[in-house]
DNA sequence: ACCTATAGATTACACTTGTAATCATCACTG
DNA sequence: CAGTGATGATTACAAGTGTAATCTATAGGT
């Protein structure tokens, strides 16, 4: 119920991409280079005391679990990542756009931002929405 | 360039609904009733001086300018609301969808949280972006 | 069995944010 | 002309954030 931070939404992206995990598994997870062919990729680097941090954080606000293993916590997310993006996306066309999502798409097609791929796949989108709603 | 908070943010849409504009002329607009037929809108009512305070961040972010007029300034937003809207729209499709907008829709999709409407004005876009890039 | 490297807990600390209250100045009112 | 009320400037202050460092307990190596 309590706000994720941006920093705290990339630990728990981690922890999405593979769970339960441990506190270094998640470290080494944000730490590996999101390498592409471009170099200028210089991803910030975490800072394990800092990733520690954060899981604390995430699980005092109720946003994973944790079960001891041993020596060591396995985290495992509480939140289903579908369902925060979902909610944060819903927050941010609610106050920018009044809940419509059209003008959000359209400014992405002002700028160019969308390609033949983008367009299939809002087609796809919508010829299935119209199907469950003839 | 810095970032503009969410209250900084209704301030300035405040501003960006009718400008050049008071301190007061904002205030009255933020805490206009939004009423609509429902009347469990209690909107939250604007104090004066937070208003205050955040117009001087919002300039001191120079986010928005201000003239002296007489006794009292009048303000004026920097920013153009299209190109702050789709700057934040596409930093949140970056973190939380890897830059596709189709994903989100699909959210939306999914939850029921289209209409016709809703489906036509995105027709209506696609068949724009195909209009141009044949 | 002891010492050390380590994992997690606790503490730190500056900056931002939401939300105002107080201060200083000045224009208008009686 | 003096007092008051408004306007903007300055100050306040707790909670949240990003970013760690330090403390504490303990598991594992020698």
């Amino acid at each position: 119920m309590t706000e994720i931070s941006n920093a705290e939404f990339e630990v728990l992206e981690a922890l999405w991409q593979n769970f339960p995990a441990s506190a270094n598994d998640i470290i080494a997870k944000l730490n590996e280079s999101t390498d592409g062919a471009d170099d200028k990729n210089q991803d910030k680097q975490w800072h394990d005391k800092t990733v520690k941090t954060l899981l604390n954080r995430l699980v005092k606000k109720q946003a994973l679990s944790f079960e001891k293993q041993q020596r060591h916590y396995l985290y495992t997310p509480l939140l289903e990542r579908e369902a925060y993006t979902l909610k944060e996306s819903k927050s941010l066309i609610e106050r920018m756009f009044s809940g419509k999502v059209a003008p959000l798409v359209a400014g992405f097609a002002k700028q160019n931002d969308l390609n033949k791929d983008d367009i299939n796949a809002l087609k796809s989108l919508i010829s299935d929405w119209e199907k469950n709603n003839d």
